[in-house]
DNA sequence: ATGGTGGGTTACCCA
């Protein structure tokens, strides 16, 4: 069982990419973030060519979240309780015995700013709500583009970024409370090295000379530690013409 | 310190 989070930065584009990414990783469940696409446009006739079902919650222009599995996902949430939010961002629904919650995390621009308390406030309130699903589903994966990196090993250079947006401390401390309803960081499970980043800066070559963040996550519940069976990001997506600047990040279950 | 690239759009946009 393949389960991965890609960040496609509008699904319009990268749609060649994403038919090419499954025939060749053919993943079981894939989570989308940052489509662009208003749910009346997504291309879910294409994607059902391609052997996948799915549902999303999309808007015009920014943010936008999907899933994709073999099998219809059902139990749809695409807004929780205290958190009014027109930007589709979260969108958790069930696919056999799993649970899944997609993530696109607000980015929050700049350290102190008014995105930037958006950005604490969202995760707050979805924290609490993921809590909800947790004490529900036993076997929760929460996963997408966190906009965080964890740590300073998942940061090229930590001395520059140092409490910047996406590794200030605040935003690290909010990760460690979604983590904190049980979860693991599948990637730390397998791999304590640095250097193993998710996104990239389109600027300044920064694929090319491995200047990125790994911010893209995919989050285990306790019930299934004793299933992770691999965790990796698939380069090879950012490699091709035309990419996002996120690569896929993958956690393989056992059955 | 600034701005660079790329998605979207025609915005003092968002990443």
């Amino acid at each position: 069982m393949k389960i991965a989070s890609w960040n496609v930065n509008s699904l319009n584009v990268r749609m060649p990419h994403l038919k090419q990414w499954l025939g060749t990783a053919q993943p079981d469940i894939v989570a989308l973030q940052e489509t662009k696409l208003e749910d009346a446009k997504f291309p879910d006739t294409d994607i059902a060519a391609l052997g996948y079902r799915c549902v999303f919650s999309g808007q015009k222009t920014y943010n936008g979240v999907a899933l994709l599995a073999r099998e219809m996902p059902v139990d749809i949430v695409t807004d929780v309780p205290g958190l009014a939010d027109p930007q589709r961002r979260i969108l958790i629904a069930s696919v056999g015995d799993l649970r899944i919650a997609n993530l696109y995390v607000v980015n929050g621009q700049e350290v102190g700013s008014e995105k930037y308390k958006y950005k604490l406030d969202w995760l707050a309130r979805v924290t609490d709500h993921l809590g909800n699903e947790a004490a529900k589903h036993k076997n929760l994966v929460v996963l997408g583009d966190f906009n965080i990196a964890p740590e300073d090993r998942d940061v090229h250079d930590p001395v520059a970024w140092h409490e910047q947006i996406l590794c200030s401390t605040p935003e690290r401390e909010a990760l460690k409370r979604v983590e904190s309803i049980g979860l693991v960081d599948s990637y730390r499970h397998f791999d304590t090295e640095g250097g193993k980043y998710s996104w990239w800066d389109y600027r300044q070559a920064g694929f090319q000379r491995n200047r990125g963040l790994r911010i893209d996550l995919v989050l285990a519940s306790d019930a299934l530690r004793p299933r992770l069976a691999a965790a990796h990001i698939d380069l090879e997506p950012r490699r091709w013409e035309r990419p996002s600047d996120h690569a896929p990040a993958i956690l393989e279950l056992n059955a």
